[in-house]
DNA sequence: TAGCGTACTGAACATGCGTTCAGCCAGCGA
DNA sequence: TCGCTGGCTGAACGCATGTTCAGTACGCTA
C-alpha cells in the first residue's frame, strides 16, 4: 500500500486520479477532467466503472478502506483530537485522502458520515478509558458529550478550511496543521479550565431539563 | 419588513424566490427553477439581474442587510451561542434566511464569511464584558479563543445538519432547535467544568510554545 | 389618438455534461 | 497466418444549463 506508482491497473490509475480530482475540485468535477488527469479517454472511465455515480462509490469504498487501514496502524495515538493530527501529518501521498474526506463531510456523502460515526465510536471508548483512569471528568450524558466533542472539532476544522481555503488545494495537510497550531491553545485551555466561572448556567439547565440520558 | 407579501416589485419577488430556492437546493439550483418558483420566465430574471452570478450577489446583499437588521433588533440577547438560537426561533418567514446562511457557510460564499466575521467581532465584545464581570475566565489569547469558540459552535451545527439533513428542507429552524436541544447539556458542561481533570496537557503546551498572542 | 419606453415572453443558441456506440488495435491461442 | 477477445478511442447523442434576441403587451406622456 506504499505508493501510487505507475505500474497499476488502468482501472486503479483512473480511481486514484478521481480521488485526487474530487479532493481538489469537489464532486462536481467532470468525468472528462478525471479522464484527462488519468491520461485516458472519457469513454474508458465509464467502460471501467459504468457511470460517474459508480465511480464516486468506488472512490468512497477505496478511501474508507484506506481509513480503516490507517486507523489500525495508528490505534495507539488515535484519540479523538489526535487522529486528525495523525492524518494531517501523514505522508504527502495521503493528503488527497484527507482532502477527499473533507469534501465528503462538506456535502454529506457516505464517506463523511461513516468517518464521523467511526470517530464517535472510537472516541466513546477512549473517553470511557480516560474517565476510568481519572484523566477526564465524567459526563451526565457520555454519548451526547462525545458526539458534541467530535462534531465540534471536525466542524470547526471543516468550516475554517471552507471559509479560508488553502490557495494551493494540493496541500490540505499543511492547512490542517496550520489550523491546529492556531487552535491548540484555545482548545486545551477550554478543555482543562472551562469557560465560565460559576455553575449557575449548568444548574439552571439541570433544573429545567432534568432527564438527560433519555 | 414584515411580510413577503404579494404586492412587491417583480424584481423583489424574483429575489425572494431565489433566496428560498438557494436555501433549499443550494447554489447549484438552476435559473429556470428560480424563475418557475417566482412564476416568471427565465429570460425575465436575467433581464432584471443580468446574470445568475449577479442574482447570487443580490441575494447575498439582501441577506446580509437582513442580518444586520436582525442583529440590531436583538442586540441584547445576541451572545455568541444565543444568536443562533434567536435566529432559529425567529418567525417561520425567516427560516429561508437561516437556510441561506448555512448554504453560504457550506460553500464558503461571501455571506458565510461575513457572517462569521460579524459573529466573531460581536463575541469578542461580549466575552470581554463577561471576563470583566467575572463571569468568564480570562484567556491567554482572547482573540484566538473567541475565534475557536465561534468556529466550533457554528461548525458543529453546520456539520450536523449536513450529515443528517432535515427531511423537509422547509424547516431548517426546527432542525436547528432540535440540534441545540441535543447539544445543550454537553456544551454547558464543557463550558463550566471543562473536560480534563489535570493541568498537565496545558502546562506541557505552554512550556512547548511559550508566546501565544504573537 | 399616437408614440414611446418598459416589463415581459417564447424560441433559439452555444456550451458542457454524462453516456453510447461502432470500430481500432495489440496480444494470443489455434 | 487467421481469428478473436478485450482494452481503448473518436465521434456522436440527448439533455440541461446560462444567455440572447426579436417581438408582444401594457401604461404613460403629449
Amino acid at each position: 500500500m506504499r505508493s501510487a506508482s505507475e505500474d497499476l491497473t488502468t482501472r486503479a490509475r483512473i480511481r486514484d486520479a478521481a480521488v485526487l480530482r474530487f479532493a481538489r475540485s469537489g464532486f462536481g468535477a467532470s468525468l472528462r477532467a478525471v479522464a484527462a488527469d488519468a491520461g485516458v479517454s472519457p469513454a474508458l472511465v465509464v467502460h471501467h466503472f459504468g457511470s460517474k455515480e459508480r465511480l464516486h462509490a468506488a472512490c468512497d469504498e477505496h478511501v474508507l478502506a484506506w481509513i480503516r487501514e490507517a486507523k489500525r496502524e495508528n490505534l495507539a495515538a488515535a484519540t479523538s483530537g489526535r487522529l486528525v493530527e495523525v492524518l494531517a501529518s501523514a505522508e504527502a501521498q495521503f493528503a488527497p485522502m484527507v482532502g477527499y474526506v473533507l469534501r465528503s463531510l462538506q456535502d454529506g456523502g457516505a464517506v463523511g458520515r461513516a468517518f464521523v460515526e467511526q470517530m464517535i465510536a472510537d472516541a466513546e471508548q477512549y473517553t470511557a478509558e480516560a474517565v476510568e483512569q481519572g484523566l477526564a471528568r465524567p459526563s451526565r450524558d457520555e454519548k451526547a458529550r462525545v458526539r458534541y466533542l467530535v462534531l465540534s472539532a471536525l466542524g470547526a476544522l471543516l468550516l475554517s478550511l471552507t471559509l479560508d481555503p488553502p490557495s494551493d488545494p494540493q496541500d490540505v495537510g499543511a492547512a490542517v496543521r496550520r489550523y491546529l497550531d492556531q487552535m491548540a491553545l484555545a482548545s486545551i485551555e477550554l478543555y482543562t479550565e472551562g469557560f465560565l466561572t460559576t455553575h449557575r448556567m449548568l444548574d439552571d439547565y439541570l433544573a429545567y431539563a432534568p432527564d438527560p440520558p433519555g
